[in-house]
DNA sequence: TTGTAGGCGTTATCAT
DNA sequence: ATGATAACGCCTACAA
């Protein structure tokens, strides 16, 4: 009982039967490292372009247990520098022969639905980019235990189930302490992220334990709880706006640039401050907008083309238990501080 | 022969054997439209539970020809209004059952090999949003029936063969120039987007239309081929910057944000005008970096949700015909003009 | 409402 | 180098 073909549905048998040759010859014709005969593949190859033949993945998948997809979910679009890793992520990917399954995670149940749903598509790993995501959820998820691999791209992750691909947070602020120190600001305050138990990004810590070993005493820090741009800046708008000028800090050191290009409109327009001149500024990631002339922002820039290649290598297996967690990037000193 | 069976994987067949009915019960109660006792759908669904079962959707779709899949084909991360749609697509997608494939199409040769290897995954539909992708092309595309539907999100498109999903540019165009105007401006430009033969973006057009109409004159357009602000950037200076104040038109009308902002900054940091006071600006599509108080753009914003829910409809098969390349979105008036 | 047969298009494995 | 068999896990159509 021979169903209605799907449309413009050209089999394998189909190619086999126009180059005469079987149907596992008209496989191995497509796969690299295939030990066919060169006469067959040109064969074959001709009857499948005659035919507009191309070798349909699902089926494949299925059959190989192998999608060749990679799911990425992101749980926060306010944040530009999504874009810039997204943009990376897929085309590296792509090159590399995988597709990307992008899933926009509505929250943290959320992410547990989008994990299993993955699983049920059987991509090869699950990459999560975004801070709602956290360690314990990770571990003991339902879904996250059908993900074959899961990983965490740019922040590091102290869950053993999971791979951590990131720069050392801890190197990246220190560099980034110094140079602060050493442009001669003395009365800092770091705004933070979210401050979830477990996304560790260390960069509030670093920066505090950096500071009181140089100069024996602890800023205070305040957060907008999200890398929201429009947060930050009503954030900054309310701790500030009343203040003595006396008693502002001299330089805000932001745990990203999201946040800090939000502080720096709030001291701009709210307050009149100029930048750096009556209070400086530093982000985190590097994303375009921070260079333009309105921000000329400080910041510090991940390898992220390593960093998606480090993901190829993983899907590959390639890896061999390879630590991914200590990337060096590089600080960009704009004028903002 | 029996393969070695996949991490972690149970089948419906055991959670039937467990349950005491057949694989088909199994299957009937994972579906709501299912014909199906409560009493067995309860009972599968205990076994489902202990077993850890979930479908496998590579099966499924491979049996019966429906992926929900969509793939996004997206051409240009420089714009920041892709994050915008990225956000919106994925999320109404997925409220509605559908998973996105998210392409980074490297250049426009790539663009065919995405929609291929896009059909090999048996997509439901592909979506293509960016400038790059010309009628031409996606019309041979579909004439190989490689794709089942071809959808162009926001931008019209005349090709046969693609549904667009659009604003009605030219009434929201309209819109401007009537604001324009209104609001006393004498001296416009146009900076214009990609002029690639077919990627019909009226907006030039009907404003150069719509002065020449009221005013009697046609005014001068410029573009940076792209909708790069960097670009924007660059050509705002190189026309302008020797150019005598007198001379200056007093409004420059971009394409979308993406160019006002860039336009914006070199009018600002590279001959010191200032916005709206010494030269107007007016962007499309009310990205958030242009809501802040370095742009305070006026601009215009599609209802993309209205725009995605459309895409849901298509996909459904519930759109009979309907035309929605007119959807009408909102003039955003701010400081800028 | 429930069960059965056949098929979706490929790949792993073994045999020639 | 090539061919053949048996899965992969589900769905459609039909029968009971």
């Amino acid at each position: 009982m021979r169903r209605e073909r799907a449309l413009g549905s050209v089999t394998a048998d189909d190619v086999a039967e126009l180059a005469g040759v079987s149907r596992w010859t008209v496989n191995r014709a497509f796969r690299k490292e295939a030990s066919i005969s060169d006469k067959a593949r040109t064969k074959v190859m001709q009857a499948a372009e005659e035919l507009g033949y191309t070798p349909d993945l699902l089926a494949s998948s299925l059959a190989s247990d192998r999608s060749n997809l990679v799911s990425v979910l992101i749980d926060d679009f306010a944040n530009p520098h999504k874009l810039v890793m997204m943009e990376r992520l897929t085309r590296i990917l792509r090159k590399s022969g995988w597709d990307t399954l992008l899933v926009n995670t509505l929250d943290r149940n959320d992410a547990n639905a989008a994990l299993l749903s993955a699983s049920q598509r059987r991509v090869d790993a699950a990459v999560v980019i975004g801070s709602g995501f956290n360690d314990n959820d990770l571990g003991t998820a339902m879904g996250a235990r059908k993900v074959r691999k899961l990983v965490v791209f740019a922040r590091s992750s102290r869950n053993p189930n999971t791979v951590s691909i990131c720069v050392d947070d801890e190197l990246a602020m220190t560099d980034m302490t110094r140079h602060v120190i050493a442009r001669g600001y003395e009365n800092p305050m770091f705004i933070a992220g979210p401050q979830t138990q477990s996304a560790h990004v260390m960069r509030k810590d670093t920066f505090l334990n950096q500071w009181e070993k140089a100069k024996g005493w602890r800023p205070g820090f305040i957060t907008p709880n999200s890398y929201d741009p429009d947060k930050a800046y009503r954030l900054v708008r309310d701790t500030f706006v009343d203040m003595p000028r006396s008693k502002l800090p001299d330089i805000l050191v932001c745990e990203n640039d999201a946040i800090a290009m939000g502080a720096a409109d709030a001291l701009r327009y709210e307050m009149g401050l100029r930048i750096p001149d009556d209070i400086a500024l530093t982000g985190f990631d590097d994303v375009p907008q921070g260079a333009s002339p309105h921000y000329r922002l400080t910041t510090y820039r991940m390898p992220l083309t390593a960093m998606a290649e480090a993901l190829v290598s993983i899907l590959k297996g390639e890896d061999n238990g390879k630590d991914f967690s200590h990337f060096i990037g590089k600080l960009v000193i704009r004028d903002s501080a």
